[in-house]
DNA sequence: ACTGTTCTAGAATACTTATTCTATTTTGAG
DNA sequence: CTCAAAATAGAATAAGTATTCTAGAACAGT
């Protein structure tokens, strides 16, 4: 019975993510994102509830593929290869799909959404953190026995937070991360991990 | 002859540089700005061409007030030991001055102006930006006896970058950063360091 | 060919934004 | 006391925004 569709949700996500990857969530309005497939404004509103809806579905769409071969990554064995691989992992992933990096990395949440997130979102939004905070939790308890807020910290500076700063400059230059950057995420996630597991299991196998 | 000034260009900078590192620069509507000094509208047009060289005026004065500070500590004696200082001014900065940082650390210059800078700050943004790389340029000189590309790349991971990531996720929950984050960014300012000075002074101190 | 459903089409609306314009007030020197 | 400069005051303007609304077009089953 129904007309054919001329605007798929997938094509009109596409744009919008186009979009917001070259020149920033806020520059992905409606108008443009019409403009940018030849659509009235209104047909992106038979697809979309509203433009928060509709930009909200395209960075937890990139985080949630980022997270999930992120926290494969981290989840392999032995605990520390597995962590020092998840670091490697960002730089590796900024060079093959650099526009799903540009809009994780690049931007928060708050710049796609300004307010809270829409109802249907709002599950998969809190699921996403519970499977990245608990990724890290296991990962910690796996790598040193323990996951206080301390370890925590320092486990996530080794994999997440230093491979973000060291990736970032090339990000905002719109070019690949050059090879050094690969050292530089592997020396600082390692200087990282000894602070839980350097130290303290030399001391452990001293005791012994 | 004139009339006495109820709104000084200082107390309006004040204003919008509290909104900008509360809310973010786009918050920083003139409305707004106006309505936290209870002035009408216009009276900003007054002082300021445009919101752009308002908005540019904080972030340059954020940036000047930050980088001098920097500056000066990286442009310390010994090389390796004022480049250390440099990383650890970094999150004993955003914890004294939060304002300062939220502004300089959170957000890029874009966020502040979408377009180019404005005339008359466009002097003293490329000053800006001249001075901090002249700055890396001349303490990677001093530290490895090169500044190529890579050297700067990495001696800017450890003095810039990586501080920088540990303390990024505090400024996002608006708390002080933790003691922890000192010593992450000392233990990978090292790292990354001796990826400089580490095996090539030795090399070169055998072939002495 | 008819018909109801799903879509496109694009004008219309309501709102927020930066910016400009036209008074009006204050102030101190002559 | 007067007057011109420099300030406040706030309404008016012009874009640009998300969103809604009404009309028409396409299409599969009858």
């Amino acid at each position: 019975m129904p007309r054919q569709a001329a605007f798929h949700p997938h094509l009109i996500l596409d744009a919008a993510s186009r979009l917001a990857a070259r020149d920033g969530p806020a520059a992905a309005t409606i108008a443009r994102i019409a403009g940018e497939l030849g659509a009235p404004t209104g047909s992106i509103y038979h697809r979309f509830a509203s433009r928060d809806v509709l930009l909200g579905e395209v960075w937890l769409g990139a985080a949630e593929a980022f997270q999930r071969d992120f926290g494969a990554v981290l989840a392999g064995d032995p605990p520390r290869e597995a962590a020092l691989a998840a670091a490697a992992f960002v730089p590796a992933r900024v060079r093959r799909r650099a526009d799903e990096a540009r809009l994780r990395l690049l931007h928060r949440r708050e710049d796609f959404l300004g307010g809270a997130w829409p109802g249907e979102l709002a599950a998969r939004a809190r699921a996403l953190q519970r499977a990245a905070v608990a990724g890290l939790h296991e990962a910690c308890q796996r790598l040193c026995g323990r996951a206080d807020a301390e370890a925590l910290r320092v486990l996530r500076f080794a994999v997440v937070d230093a491979p973000l700063a060291a990736v970032l400059p090339h990000l905002h230059a719109r070019e690949a991360p050059p090879p050094v950057v690969d050292a530089l995420v592997r020396a600082s996630a390692e200087a990282a991990l000894a602070m839980l597991t350097g130290p303290q299991s030399r001391r452990r196998a001293q005791r012994r």
